[in-house]
DNA sequence: ATGTGTGAAGAGCTTCACAGCC
DNA sequence: GGCTGTGAAGCTCTTCACACAT
């Protein structure tokens, strides 16, 4: 699903590179030079400059980068122009959480339907959000064009929850279950383990 | 910080191999092979070998893995076979729900202190653990031979306090703030972003 | 003069393929 | 026969260096 020639790290780096000049504008700031933009981002410019190319040419030589097309056009290579619907499984905590966290609604992302497997949880509301049942879960997925799901449900359920999603027609999984998902290529999966990380900090510390 | 030529990529998977193996251990499984290994964390065999060598010798020709021992070796490789203490900062909900995660203590990690700046939270305890001033943070981290921080504090404060917890001898820091840290070269930082994971996501799906 | 955009060089990671051992 | 361990090949990402635009 990844278009051609564009490396990973320069996707995820994009991101990073559009919290920086959001900042910047609201400093006030209007026009930024790769060296200075890699130094609020703790990277090289060159790096910076081969980013951008992947998607277009975005700077005027001898000026720089204009901070507010800048963000517009990050915001267009990685498709954050329009609200982004995501699917949510499992109205656990860690469900409950994300319903809740002010930081989606600011980028654009909206959860747009939450289902669960439990019979207690299903019908009432969590956050304003109906908790549906998790057998209806293709057909809203499908009637809604949710392209997104995320997976907060434990390892056990994991596996078939994210089956389910991808055979919904999701393209991408958000995954709070730290295991692997086995899924078939054509659906990316992005996996939050705390325990994995602090281990892999624990190496370096 | 990081040893001579082990790719921070391998870390990484170490984990992931830890995981596989423990499931396999609880199967019961006594031996298994690179091919084997491979299947469950949908990776290939040769790197799976290669990730090894980087630390040793942990199977035999012929034969395969020894689940017990790779999971020891695996365990000190990643220096996981004794208790981690880590400080917390940031006394808000994210601390909390880390404070009572049961997934830490499970691999070994002891959150061994907790600091804030709000004179309302100080002097409390929160799931057991009693919120001390960040003033202090210096001072007990050496005495209490912490090398590993959690920041869990807004973006606007994160800078400093990383700041404060470097200066405390913290080797490797986990934040939870979708800012750039800037630490001096030794001190490893792993960044937490939901908004940026489904950034990167959305751009796949 | 200044700073972008980019082909080419360089560094790093993954995969291959096979020697070596059980 | 089967599987590990590893040097070398292959591939991808990063950095360099400079042509080019303002």
């Amino acid at each position: 699903m990844r278009r051609k020639g564009i490396p990973d790290e320069t996707v995820g780096r994009l991101f990073v590179y559009l919290r920086a000049l959001l900042c910047l504008a609201e400093k006030g700031v209007e026009t930024v030079s790769s060296s200075r933009l890699a130094e609020a981002c703790d990277l090289k410019a060159s790096m910076i400059r081969k980013d951008f190319s992947f998607f277009g040419e975005f700077g005027t030589r001898g000026v720089g980068y204009n901070v507010g097309r800048l963000i517009t056009e990050i915001r267009r290579s990685l498709n954050l122009d329009k609200t982004v619907k995501a699917a949510l499984v499992g109205a656990g905590n860690i469900g409950r959480a994300l319903l809740s966290y002010p930081g989606f609604g600011k980028e654009g992302f909206q959860i747009a339907a939450c289902f669960d497997s439990d019979g207690n949880k299903i019908g009432r509301k969590l956050n304003g959000m109906k908790v549906e049942d998790i057998a209806r879960l293709k057909g809203r997925i499908k009637a809604k064009g949710i392209r997104l799901g995320i997976v907060a449900v434990p390892v056990s359920e994991a596996p078939d929850v994210a089956r389910r999603l991808a055979d919904a027609g999701v393209k991408a999984i958000l995954s709070f279950a730290p295991c692997n998902l086995n899924m078939p290529r054509g659906v990316k999966v992005a996996c939050v383990d705390l325990v994995t990380e602090m281990a892999r900090l624990v190496y370096y510390s």
